[in-house]
DNA sequence: ACACCGTTAGAGTCTTTACTCTACGCTGTG
DNA sequence: CACAGCGTAGAGTAAAGACTCTAACGGTGT
């Protein structure tokens, strides 16, 4: 590993562990085992390591994300199957770069480079989210709802998704398999009314084979 | 005001403004007004500082909370109410104290004190969420679930009231009535399966006079 | 008039921070 | 072999950090 993504991770963790506010470019450097000057030379401050950070998340989340979602058949099974891995595949990015979120406000009020950037990725994620259950109405794996209803419905889910980690930390909970597959039974149990008979078939299907 | 409450305060604003660890104890006296001494002869350090920004939170909080749920009568349109008005009193204190959450765990990580009253205060509203929800079941407002379906459902409610505003924050979305009224419709929105005929109908009528 | 004491100011200390500068080694190329 | 240039070390600087100390203020009781 490079030395430069050496620091990056190493600055994640850190991050993670303790605070962005709280780490300094001196702490970054001596858990790398490199002196703050060669940091200097790959970043010109601590915020270029934060964006650092930011454009990696970007990168693998959109290249995971099309991994699972773009390449899957219109099958029942198939749609329910994605959705669950795509919760699994949020999650693990919530926890890798958990200071991230934690922190959001206090960053990009701190760095407009960064909240411009930003914007961008969370419109085009937005995007993503509606067009993948208009596609599961299309595809009859949901039962059609009003457009109201429809935005309250994927501001549910899409809120479940995005804060079960959260969820999970505020309450003192360990992140483990067995937290996970909570928050997916949450997941789940909110998205059961909405089901169409045909999907909620492939859904305890899924679950028989799972056991 | 007196002093010690006028730090507070500032201290709170600055703290949601740019984050607790970049807010120094300096800063917070010279927005207050004071001298950095007069500061530390309130208080020792600046973890006491968010521990009585902390005491403050719980205080006003279980105040409010019976204010409103304690005396609520048994009456369908009554329970609908109080559960509205507490998701409305929550998200008040969820943004009145927003950096407390947003740093949590970090600053639970760094004063194992906080740490031990915060866990004591987490366990206490947990058992208030759950009282809330089987008075309603015992009452007759929400139709009768499978323990374990209750669970899940009481953990996807709980999860929305406690996260809209970070995801309207996430989101870049201000805060304002709009949006507020926009998270309680999607609590109603998970919360209409569950309801039992009668108090659909109360709720139908609470949503009319509103208007 | 005076003593007392809670409150305050503000200068001062020692540490840490972000960041700079200079110099040195290693590696590949003419 | 020379030498260019990337990557690295580490001392150094100016600013800001948390926190301390001493002296004084101002209101109250005697």
């Amino acid at each position: 590993m490079s030395t430069r993504e050496r620091i990056v991770e190493t600055a994640l963790t850190l991050f993670n562990q303790q605070g962005s506010g709280v780490v300094s470019t001196n702490h970054i450097a001596a858990a790398c085992g490199i002196s703050p000057g060669n940091l200097y030379y790959h970043f010109r401050n601590k915020e270029e390591i934060i964006r650092a950070i930011f454009h990696q998340l970007t990168r693998v989340g959109a290249e995971e994300y099309l991994a699972i979602n773009a390449a899957r058949p219109p099958e029942t099974a198939a749609a329910v199957t994605a959705m669950l891995d795509t919760f699994v595949m949020v999650q693990r990015f919530n926890w890798r770069y958990r200071f991230f979120k934690r922190e959001l406000t206090v960053l990009l009020h701190h760095d407009p480079l960064l909240a411009a950037e930003f914007a961008e990725v969370h419109r085009s994620h937005r995007q993503m989210v509606h067009d993948a259950i208009a596609r599961s109405v299309g595809e009859g794996f949901i039962a059609p709802l009003a457009d109201e209803e429809l935005t309250l419905f994927v501001e549910e889910l899409w809120l479940i998704i995005l804060f079960w980690l959260n969820y999970l930390e505020v309450g003192g909970e360990e992140v483990n398999d067995a937290t996970l597959a909570r928050g997916n039974a949450v997941l789940m149990s909110a998205l059961r009314p909405h089901l169409t008979a045909p999907a909620r078939e492939a859904l305890a299907a899924v679950k028989t084979k799972e056991r």
